[in-house]
DNA sequence: TATTGTTATACTCTATAACTATA
DNA sequence: TATAGTTATAGAGTATAACAATA
């Protein structure tokens, strides 16, 4: 298995100076730096055949959604609560998608303040290329994982997302801190 | 348990269209999409907080590794090289500390074209601040997982980033894929 | 009034190439 | 020649606020 210096850097330093913070919790917070790690490390290695075909994840995350999920065309305001982008962001993308040809803009009769985006032929083609790269990068990368490691991974992964959803709301800041260490 | 519509549709979703497209692996691309919605999901609920100090991912790693790994000083391309982040890019966030009296730039006296970041007193007190408050988030969001459940996805996890090590050269685009189908 | 979408702004992060100065 | 750092540029992502059109 290959070093990694910063691996092993990390959790030194962290398990050095974490006990000398209020509220440490070595094992949560190693969670989170290897989740963002593990996610950082992901993305890094498909980013240059995500480079090579002229798509970002949020592009390809709306045609995946248009080809699969709505071949009739969705509202924008949908493709963003899907994609946890706003209203305002989700109109760049799609002028973005738009521009090269791979979405269409459509108002609708019924009402006339939502517009449609509906993928074209010429995305299908892209996908139909790009997908099959990707997905087997996608197989590559995660091999050395047995299928019971990729079942027990994504079980804890499902939990690990219902704590954040469960706690989200309970996050806070400088001044919502303070009130609590002043409710004690 | 809350439901999230976004979850069971995009699980939905890939069932059915995953297997339209060559090399489609479900294990594996549930995989890879669970990693990356987990970790935007954590990411987006310590968001807030971050924004709150005026601080980001990046300039809270400079500072961290500045206080407890190199108290008097570590080079830029040191720390690029820590953070997976380019030479021309490190400058940057460290241009930016500098301007708000978080870091310093000291050239190395006995190699003129280095430069040394340091922390100051300024950073540390604000690391002070805003520790405690970030661990106390992220203990509160992975409040849902037991210590096994955190040991076991640490482990799987850094089993992950070995795999992601390991494969990580033989992921490449359409030319290369080409070249691979033409080699059978 | 509320909703859909757009515009504008500003900041962060990333990637790349060209450049300076030192070694 | 190679290395450390900077500058410049361009693109993508995010967040926020104000605005128009429509319901």
């Amino acid at each position: 298995m290959p070093e990694d210096r910063r691996e092993s850097f990390y959790h030194e330093r962290l398990r050095q100076s974490g006990p000398g913070y209020a509220n440490f919790d070595l094992a949560s917070t190693e969670l989170s730096l290897d989740l963002t790690y593990t996610c950082e490390m992901f993305q890094q290695a498909t980013a240059r055949c995500f480079a090579e075909f002229g798509l970002s994840r949020s592009s390809l995350n709306v045609l995946m959604l248009l080809r699969h999920g709505a071949p009739d065309g969705m509202q924008l305001h949908e493709l963003g609560e899907l994609l946890l982008v706003s209203r305002a962001n989700i109109t760049g993308v799609v002028d973005h998608l738009e521009q090269r040809g791979y979405v269409t803009r459509e108002v609708d009769a019924s009402d006339r303040r939502a517009r449609y985006a509906r993928i074209t032929a010429k995305a299908a083609a892209l996908l139909d290329e790009f997908i099959p790269v990707h997905y087997r990068n996608i197989y590559m990368l995660f091999q050395e994982l047995t299928d019971r490691d990729k079942q027990v991974l994504q079980g804890l992964l499902r939990k690990t997302r219902a704590s954040l959803r469960v706690n989200a709301q309970a996050v806070c800041g400088r001044e919502a801190s303070a009130m609590r260490e002043g409710d004690k």
